[in-house]
DNA sequence: CATTGTGTTGAA
DNA sequence: TCAACACAATGG
């Protein structure tokens, strides 16, 4: 919560944290080094490249060109801070596949005589020369077309079979499930069901942002570092828009650090952006349509407030605002002027509110209420209203794109004021009631004073 | 070899 | 807390 010292884009920032999922934690390195011993499991490949590099192996492999998606997958970071207890093969791992043989010869393309030379056991997979980390290849022109997911960009995975898997799941999605994979189409039957909701390009990118790879540092995120007095977590980006470092921040946990970085990866490299946390957490487009003042960022601090940039009240408000108090607001929304007083608008009857929140709706739930909390800026905390959407039910209401939302704003004196609003919701209560973690709204709602509004929640980290 | 992530250090 | 430089890993 102190952390209210990003950049006004950030302020889209919204920890929902707190199911940090599964995500494949452990994106720190391996501990093996290929390069110099042949100590473990020597693979395949390390037989193959004899004398100097391997490399040219592979420089052949112009089929690749049209690849239109690729993982890589790592097994040689160098360095190793962070020794992760390799056991990732595990026995289901190796379960290796019965298909290995056919995986092989069905490439077709390669001659024969580069059967040898081929780096993987697994289908789709290659190892990259100098580095031995492994890509996924999955090809297909149509997504290059569209400007997604070319090859490259990120860092791999530390397993050749993760590569198989990531191989298998693209696959799965382009031609389904009955195209050839590594593994038993049965290990992805969780998986098949999600990419159903994904178009290709949606599904590959995902894929794609879960490949591992980085992390030579002090945290398992990606742009997160620690730093040395306080042990804060400093969340960077580097050089987007500029050419300078932009620093994000720092925080008290790791996950809003990463978020942070998150938040601005997206920012700058839109879909395309590998990032710590699903990309689903995030609402690009409210991103994306922040205003951030892309090529300069406001190097200047953004000064208690740039009130400033939020003269152009459109719908999408940024620009943070913050508060004397210590707490994080996200998103300050100034907002349409209340009602024109039609009515009896004095003290505290009806007004109407606009606003955006960059909050992506969570898709796995369909509870119609969200835990919108209303604040006033001196109470805070107290005021504490909760707002019940109406009139929408399930998902469908939920798109993101989708703007007004009817709520009905219980303040405490029982009085019900009508809400409306064009934000996106997640919806997710049960995940959210259990740790505190809501998305709140802070208003300033005074007599005459114009609301003011401020989005921000409530400390997610650090409180068990 | 161009990018971009991270260690570090230091001033404010 | 914020910034910057230097270096290293990544991916082309």
């Amino acid at each position: 919560m102190d952390s209210n010292t990003s950049p006004s884009w950030l302020a889209f920032s919204l920890s929902n944290i707190t199911n940090l999922p599964l995500f494949d934690a452990i994106r720190a390195v391996d501990h093996h080094d290929h390069q110099t011993n042949g100590g473990d499991l020597p693979k395949l490949e390390d037989f193959l490249s004899v004398g100097s590099a391997a490399p040219s192996l592979f420089e052949a492999d112009s089929d690749l060109k049209t690849l239109a998606a690729s993982f890589m997958y790592s097994s040689s970071m160098p360095t190793t801070a962070l020794t992760v207890t390799t056991n990732e093969l595990s026995p289901l791992d190796i379960t290796a596949p019965a298909n290995i043989a056919m995986a092989v010869d069905s490439s077709g393309k390669k001659s024969v005589d580069t059967f040898g030379q081929r780096t993987s056991i697994y289908r789709g997979v290659t190892r990259h020369r100098w580095t031995g980390r492994y890509e996924a290849h999955l090809w297909d022109n149509s997504c290059r077309r569209e400007g997604q997911s070319r090859k490259g960009r990120q860092g791999g995975y530390d397993k050749e079979d993760k590569a198989a898997r990531a191989y298998d799941l693209a696959a799965l999605k382009y031609w389904g499930p009955t195209t050839t994979t590594n593994f038993s189409v049965s290990d992805y039957e969780k998986e098949i069901e999600e990419m159903k909701h994904m178009s290709r390009q949606e599904f590959v990118a995902s894929l794609r942002r879960k490949s591992s790879g980085f992390s030579r540092g002090a945290s398992i995120y990606r742009g997160v570092t620690r730093h040395h007095q306080h042990g804060r977590w400093q969340a960077r980006i580097g050089r987007v828009a500029g050419n300078k470092d932009l620093y994000l921040g720092t925080f008290s946990t790791e996950e809003e650090a990463a978020e942070a970085y998150d938040i601005a990866a997206i920012k700058f490299r839109g879909l395309n952006a590998v990032t710590n946390f699903d990309m689903s957490r995030y609402d690009v487009k409210s991103i994306a349509s922040s205003n951030l003042p892309i090529g300069g960022i406001n190097k200047s601090k953004p000064s208690s407030n740039d009130k400033s940039n939020i003269s152009t009240l459109d719908h999408h408000n940024k620009a943070l605002n913050r508060n004397q108090s210590d707490e994080l607001y996200l998103s300050s929304i100034p907002f349409q002027t209340p009602q024109p007083s039609s009515s009896s608008s004095s003290s505290s009857s009806s007004t109407t509110l606009n606003f955006a929140l960059p909050i992506k709706p969570d898709p796995s739930s369909d509870t119609t209420t969200t835990n919108w909390y209303l604040f006033n800026n001196d109470t805070k905390i107290n005021n504490v209203a909760t707002l019940f959407q109406y009139g929408h039910n399930g998902l469908a209401n939920f798109q993101p794109s989708l703007s007004h939302f009817n709520m009905d704003y219980n303040n405490n004196n029982g009085t019900t004021i009508p809400f409306v609003a064009p934000i996106t919701v997640s919806g997710n209560s049960y995940e959210r009631s259990s740790y505190g973690n809501w998305v709140s709204a802070s208003t300033h709602s005074h007599q005459s004073a114009k609301p003011n509004i401020s989005v921000f929640q409530t400390p997610i980290f650090g409180m068990e």
